[in-house]
Order: C-alpha cells, then structure tokens, then sequence
DNA sequence: CACAACATGTAAGATGTTACATGATTGA
DNA sequence: TCAATCATGTAACATCTTACATGTTGTG
C-alpha cells in the first residue's frame, strides 16, 4: 500500500497519537480499509527511524501517556513526493482467489459448477444490495469522501458481476 | 492470495517441475499475475513440508537435473476443499494508492489537483486502449480463460474510469 | 461495578518483491 | 559464438494479519 503514506498524511495535517490515526483513517475509508495495531505501530517506529516522523510523550488525564506523532519536514517533503506522483502509476489489480479458481472447475462436475458460479452470483448480489443500501442513506452530512468510497466499492461490485454473468454465459452456451 | 492452491491446482492435472509452474501460470493469467522464483521455490518447499505434494529428482538433457513436483492424496484433498468454498467468500478489494492520494490531495492547489486528476484520467485511457487492443486481437484458437482476464481487466479499468469521472464531476463542480 | 472505548505495544507467521548467484541448452 | 531461454535456488526486505499482553478512563 503503504500505511506509511496515510500516516504522513494525516500527520502532515496536524500531529496525532498512534489510537487516533487508526480511529481517523478506518473513517476516512468507510471501513473497506481496516488497519491493525500490529502494523500501526511498527511502522510508527519505522518512520522515526527514518526521520521522517517525531514523537513526544505527553501526560494525558491521570495516569494515561500518550505518544503523539508529528511529521517532521523531511516527511513533509517525502510525502509531498509521493503524493505529486500518484496519478503516473497503472497498476490495477485483478488477482484474487476466486478468479484463480475459475481455472480449475475443471476438476468438477457441470452441475456442481453452475450452482458454485450462481451462487457466487448471489453473494455479488447481496453484496451490492449492503453497499447500495448504506450509499442510498447517507445523509447531507455525510463526508464527500465516504460516499466515494462507498461508491467506488459498488462500482467495482458491479464490474465483477457483470464478468460473472459473462464467465456463466459462456460456460453455460455451447461453443 | 495464495500461489499455494495456484501450484496445488496445476499439480492436480499433471506433475510439474518448479519452471514450468511458472510459465504456464503467467500464460493462464495472460500476464496480470506475475510469478516470481524467489516466492515459488519457497513455496513449493513449504508444501513439501506440509506433505501436499512430493519431489523427485530426474535426469534431463546431458548435465541438467530437474526437480518434478507431483501432489500427494492429501494434497489433492486439500486442494478440492479450497475449490469448492471460493464461492462463500466475499472479498473484494478497493484499497489502493491512488484512491489514498485522494484524501490527501487538498494539500494542493485547485489547478495542480485537476491536471494531475485529468493526467490520472488520461493513463486509464491509455490502459483501457491497451487491453482492448488486446482483447480485440485474439483469435479461434486463443483459449477462454486468457480472454476471459483481459475482458476482466477492462471491465475494472471502465469501473475505475467512471469513478474518476464521478470524482472529477464532484470537484469541479461546485456543491 | 461492569463494560465499552481508549491507549500502547510485541511475537509469530503469511505472503510477496527485488536483487543476487549459478549454470546448462538451444537456436541464429 | 553469443544471446535467449531453460532451470534452480537464496537473502534481504516489505507489507500485513492474528493473537497475545496490559492497563486506564468514561458511562450507564
């Protein structure tokens, strides 16, 4: 991916903690881009390593510290890079496990091979039907930027259903 | 993904050596899944380990030896089981560094935003070309599944095109 | 007081890429 | 003979997931 450049860009914005960068990120995405503790961290570490971001302990309520992040200005600039350079990359990706299995049904019978493909056909379907639905209640006040992903996500839905019901057609149609 | 059940599942119809795994993988996938041997010995020696499939050593021309991968019973088990469960999981995927930029594009100014959106619009364009050049090119004998990745490839490509679009119209406009 | 949410991390392993290292065989 | 292709691997690193481990703070 990396989660290192939404770190830096969040950070660029102002300076967080490491919960809160998680918090803020998992929103910004709609939940279609989930972050673990277990790579936020190290990869915290990796970027102070690298100088490009700085922490400072500060005392919260009580007991708690917490460990706020601030990017520095060699992040700054490293961000800024990444970011001028977004739009020069084509790397699209279609690999995923159920598109290589559809080169081995092979292996199973004609009518065990229909029912698997309509019956992924049908997840798709309710699949679109869940994204559909949270899209169509938004409400004003929801961020341009969740819609988008959630509109995004339907799209690609819609992309794999319609290669879905031409693989069928094709499997099912004698040639 | 994983290369894992790609290799189980050529093994499943003949016996392999490691090359050959390679090749004929990349050509099924009409290139847009890339193999490379620093994963796929590994893997292959893992699997051993796992007792999935077995290797032997034989004589090839003059000074050559190659390692022929069968799958075991097991394996072929294992592989079925896999087979047959790719239609119950839901897991399509948006995550990308491009739709991350977009989040962080407010760093920029209004003209630098749309010409690298329109620079972005342009390398899809590009890229939609491309494919379907391809795709308009096979023949007879070009075999189902190599078509059917290209045609898979476009349709994503035409999802990521109308969202753009959408992004754009949402920018540019005023709201 | 109990439970959800806040807060920070480590360990092990899965999965993948890039670069390195070596050598044989085939065809122009 | 020279380059492409065939053939097998390792090492280092990058990225990410899952499970574990610990403790605090706010709310009903």
């Amino acid at each position: 991916m990396s989660l290192k450049y939404a770190i830096l860009g969040l950070l660029d914005r102002e300076p967080h903690y490491g919960y809160a960068i998680k918090q803020k990120f998992e929103h910004m995405m709609g939940k279609l881009w989930p972050v673990s503790y277990g790579q936020l961290y190290p990869t915290l570490r990796k970027l102070q390593e690298e100088k490009l971001v700085t922490m400072k302990t500060v005392q919260g309520k009580k007991a708690v510290e917490k460990n706020v992040y601030s990017i520095t200005e060699n992040g700054s600039r490293y961000f800024m890079e990444w970011l001028r350079k977004q739009n020069k990359k084509e790397q699209i990706s279609i690999k995923d496990e159920f598109t290589l299995s559809l080169f081995f049904l092979g292996r199973l019978g004609v009518t065990e091979v229909k029912e698997l493909l309509y019956a992924k056909a049908r997840e798709f379907h309710s699949l679109h039907e869940k994204y559909s639905e949270e899209y169509d209640h938004y409400g004003q006040n929801t961020p341009d930027y969740r819609r988008a992903m959630t509109r995004k996500m339907i799209l690609h839905i819609e992309a794999e259903q319609q290669w879905l019901e031409e693989v069928i057609r094709q499997f099912t149609e004698p040639h």
